[in-house]
DNA sequence: CGGAAAAAAACTATTACGTCA
DNA sequence: AATGACGTAATAGTTTTTTTC
């Protein structure tokens, strides 16, 4: 049996702070977090006919008779004698979309014996209760990036013509969906992470910059014989009243302005510039 | 319409399997 | 051959969104 992975990068897992396909969402960090679903009214998999251009020997880890029965059990529980007795997933799938699992028991069996011999196991060693898993295909794997890149969410019908096509479960695409998701938030969460320990370290090193300053400023206010003769700070100005230190209102946006000149300091605008949030509403 | 309840869909945390070093 | 790490399919429970009345 030939088992073929696919490599994470192929996954276009690799995200970015500029994101040059999404533009900043000012609520939402992550395009996927948006509550507005996608529209697939133009469905890629029903309307491409039955294989797209990848699909061609599609599933090592089947034997040809699982996908025909798929057409009639399409989607269902991987694990049935599981989850038909508990779980409110199963009790909603019973209904609906997925009330295809009338047929489910016609086939459990089918589909036990057909996933025991691709590894290899006997009817006997697979107990009830075990779940086996299914490695997908790299073929599988593209199509259902293909599909992800497009949307990454899937509509039942969607959802049906995609398993078809790739001869798996409709259940079993939609959990692909689900951790394809789940996978892209945590790889955001971390670029996200990233880019505020970088904010956080420039703002430390530009506070420490500026209290070096404060002292140095200080220290001539105390000295005014020096403090007479010298050319103020060529960029900032301390502010009499509050003893802070202000940029020339030149260089400063009059929204962003102190009380007199000073503006308020945050990350460099550099920073500010590839911020995955862009403008964030308060 | 507006709101409550139900249903459906999506999310999250976790488990368990397969693979590889 | 045994084992631990890792990626990911799958499950169960929760939350959010949509639909229905």
């Amino acid at each position: 049996m030939v088992e073929m992975t696919v490599e994470k990068e192929d996954l276009g897992l690799s995200l970015s702070l500029s994101f040059p396909h999404n533009p900043p969402n000012p609520l939402h960090l992550n395009p996927l977090s948006s509550p507005l679903k996608p529209s697939w009214n133009d469905d890629p998999f029903t309307s491409s006919g039955e294989a797209g251009p990848f699909l061609r020997g599609i599933d090592v880890n089947r034997l040809p008779s699982v996908v025909d029965c798929e057409e009639e059990a399409a989607v269902s529980s991987p694990n049935s004698t599981v989850s038909s007795v508990s779980g409110k997933r199963s009790e909603r799938e019973a209904n609906g979309e997925e009330n295809e699992n009338e047929n489910e028991n016609e086939h459990e069996h089918e589909h036990d014996t057909n996933r025991a011999c691709s590894r290899g196991i006997s009817d006997e060693e697979e107990g009830e209760t075990s779940r086996k898993k299914l490695r997908l295909s790299k073929d599988q794997s593209i199509i259902l990036e293909e599909s992800f890149k497009e949307h990454n969410t899937l509509n039942p019908k969607q959802k049906l013509a995609l398993a078809k096509q790739l001869g798996l479960r409709a259940r079993q695409v939609e959990v692909w969906f689900q951790n394809r998701r789940a996978r892209t938030k945590l790889k955001q969460t971390e670029v996200d992470c990233e880019f505020l320990k970088r904010c956080c370290e420039n703002l430390t090193e530009e506070n420490r910059r500026l209290q070096k300053e404060v002292q140095e400023l200080r220290a001539l206010k105390l000295s005014p014989h020096m403090y007479m003769h010298m050319t103020p700070p060529t960029t900032l100005t301390m502010c009499p009243s509050c003893e802070r230190v202000a940029v020339p209102p030149s260089t400063v946006d009059a929204a962003t302005r102190h009380h007199h000149t000073r503006p308020f300091l945050r990350c460099p605008p550099s920073q500010i510039l590839t911020s995955p949030w862009g403008k964030r509403n308060p």
